[in-house]
DNA sequence: TCATCTTCTGACGGCGCGTCAGATACGCTC
DNA sequence: GAGCGTATCTGACGCGCCGTCAGAAGATGA
């Protein structure tokens, strides 16, 4: 099979040239931007495109509506993601299984770090039933939560973890951590953790509930 | 100290009537019906004093602007968050101590499925950084936090969990778990999980992470 | 009934939305 | 490097929501 690049498709599904690429491209960046800055519910296309020095009207040559332009987004930030079961490989029963679920939180930090806003609207979008989110969504914490399904499966099999724990709710449960304690790491900082404590505990609950170590 | 009823307050901060805190609660009601059947990114103000058979102008007698409805609608929630408590007093160490931990994924999930469009929208703006949103989002998880720092304290001294993981930071991790499972409840099923199966799931890795048991 | 205070609303200027028709810039051919 | 066809951009418009204000309508009570 030829291996193809992926076609970038405008608003009407034509083909876009080189220089469309560049706006399209601004057009996100943007986006990104302002959703960093001020949050979704003020987010604007008049202001996205004041932002690159454009019109409203080109910023419909390329999405739909604000939600394409935000999915487009969200399916930028999941192959940023999916690196990160290069952590799990393999599992974490070897010797330096804590070490290497420390290594973890600090990577998913920073991909988090690097995607927050995006992600959160994404979330967003997707609990309050978008199905195009909901989608983007799985499949973007999929490829985690099967590694980490695998390992509870094996400490299952060897007895170190209750046979009535669902694996994929325990992984799902274990993105569930990680995701909400990183946009809440300011309030907790303010209860006397500092942010080693945080990682460290972090790295310690996933380890003991994904290896029942 | 004498017993006040707290006195509801208009836009302006002055005193309302019997006939205005009927109009503000029956505003406050439409508000959070939109809320579950749109969104917050669709949510208007003219639709909601529609709903309600009266004009924009009415609403801002109320409410500063929609933040402030919204703020209103999450305190009202804070109140419903605090009896969940009772399902954590004294800890679950005893020997029905999973029971316990059970009933209380069923309480707080009664609680979550009344407030979920709103509670949804709190977290938003509170990772948005919105002080006021912020601050009620602590409030209301505050009781159930403590009362679970305590536990894994507990289970410190006992030597039945490591003194490497921050208790606070354990139970936000387990509040984390249980708000972000919820408005996942289909995908999950979608992949083979009964609802029994997330039930007790959550309930095991909760007490297990708590307890040490 | 009348005076007064409370609550409601019509109407308005301002602004973002989403669309179109026409303008502009690009790149290709010769 | 002139001319042409296509790709890309935008000004301008009608529509609807925002937030405000002045005055209308309704309640209260003397």
């Amino acid at each position: 099979m030829a291996r193809t690049k992926k076609t970038i498709l405008g608003a009407d599904g034509r083909v876009l040239g080189s220089r469309a690429e560049v706006t399209r491209t601004r057009l996100l960046e943007a986006t990104a931007k302002l959703l960093g800055e001020s949050g979704v519910l003020d987010l604007k296309i008049v202001d996205i495109t004041r932002e690159v020095g454009s019109s409203p009207a080109t910023f419909y040559q390329y999405f739909v509506d604000v939600d394409a332009a935000l999915l487009a987004l969200a399916e930028q930030a999941t192959r940023d993601e999916s690196p990160l079961v290069s952590h799990l490989d393999n599992g974490w029963d070897a010797a330096d299984g804590l070490v290497r679920a420390g290594e973890f939180v600090d990577a998913y930090t920073t991909f988090w770090d690097d995607h927050n806003a995006v992600l959160r609207v994404r979330n967003l979008k997707a609990e309050e039933g978008d199905p195009a989110f909901r989608e983007a969504r799985s499949k973007a914490n999929l490829l985690l939560i099967q590694a980490m399904s695998k390992m509870v499966e094996q400490a299952q099999r060897d007895g170190r973890l209750p046979g009535s724990i669902h694996p994929f709710v325990t992984a799902t449960a274990m993105i569930a951590i990680i995701e909400r304690l990183l946009p809440y790491r300011n309030e907790i900082a303010r209860r006397g953790a500092t942010p080693t404590a945080l990682r460290d505990t972090v790295a310690v609950l996933l380890y003991r509930s994904l290896t029942g170590l």
